[in-house]
DNA sequence: GTCATAGGTAACCGATACGTTACTTATCGG
DNA sequence: CCGATAAGTAACGTATCGGTTACCTATGAC
């Protein structure tokens, strides 16, 4: 998984327009594209260019069939960025999830320093809060 | 989990900049600007624009110590996001992971339709390939 | 063949993304 | 106080994004 499909697949998901499209050809698989067109007040250019991303980020899948491009979902980018995320940020996870003193609203300039994230990650966190030099 | 939050977090995430930002943050609870700042070639106001679309997103939490930015990484919305797509594609999940026939590399026009992900969708599709009428 | 329909391409436009340089503010250490 | 350092702001240039209209191609129904 480079950093470059991981950019089309993030940037893929970050647009309301294309995750409904996924949605709409996760419940109607095989969907031509003036299917999808019919749920959406844009035009149709806009959608097959939304559809494009969809496709160069691989969570659509594309097969022709005469005139009609039937329109199929494609899981596995979900799942490989599910995959390395979660392993990334499993301890995270846990710490953040398990600690009943966090709170999201405290987030920020708050003075309690007791009752938010940014405490529960100095608890959990191994000593090297600042760097020494630069990374190569 | 308003479609605006989920644009900024999934937009956050599409940047391999941001996304190593997030790393280091992780590495090293309470680091500063600077600090990030020592880890890339590009100028100290890139990466401050960076960490800016980050908070926007909630990623990463900053608090104010004297005259430096401390910054925290916040993984709620990395938890908020798991929850609804997993969730949301649980069912596809199982299909296509556990489908020992899915191959990614044969999709698109390839011919044999008993071994790609749409054959796999059309065998545990609900029979509604075709939308009748626009939903509302 | 004819024609309606599904799909694709080109050119354009305003807004936003991502980077830069220059300047300003504020705090810490002596 | 004073200089060094952390951070923030302003203005700007280029590229990409997200949408449009207009036009073109191909296939299926009849």
């Amino acid at each position: 998984m480079t950093p470059e499909s991981m950019d089309l697949i993030f940037a893929a998901l970050a647009h309301a327009t294309r995750r409904r499209i996924m949605d709409l050809v996760k419940e109607m698989p095989g969907c031509s594209v003036a299917d999808v067109c019919k749920y959406f007040d844009t035009s149709r250019i806009a959608v097959m260019k939304h559809l494009r991303v969809l496709e160069e980020a691989q969570l659509i899948v594309p097969r022709k069939r005469g005139r009609v491009r039937e329109l199929y979902l494609n899981v596995v980018p979900l799942q490989l960025i599910h995959d390395r995320w979660t392993t990334e940020y499993s301890t995270f996870w846990a710490t953040q999830a398990t600690d009943l003193k966090f709170r999201l609203e405290s987030l920020g300039q708050d003075d309690s320093p007791t009752t938010d994230a940014a405490t529960a990650q100095r608890r959990s966190a191994s000593g090297n809060d600042r760097p020494g030099r630069k990374r190569p």
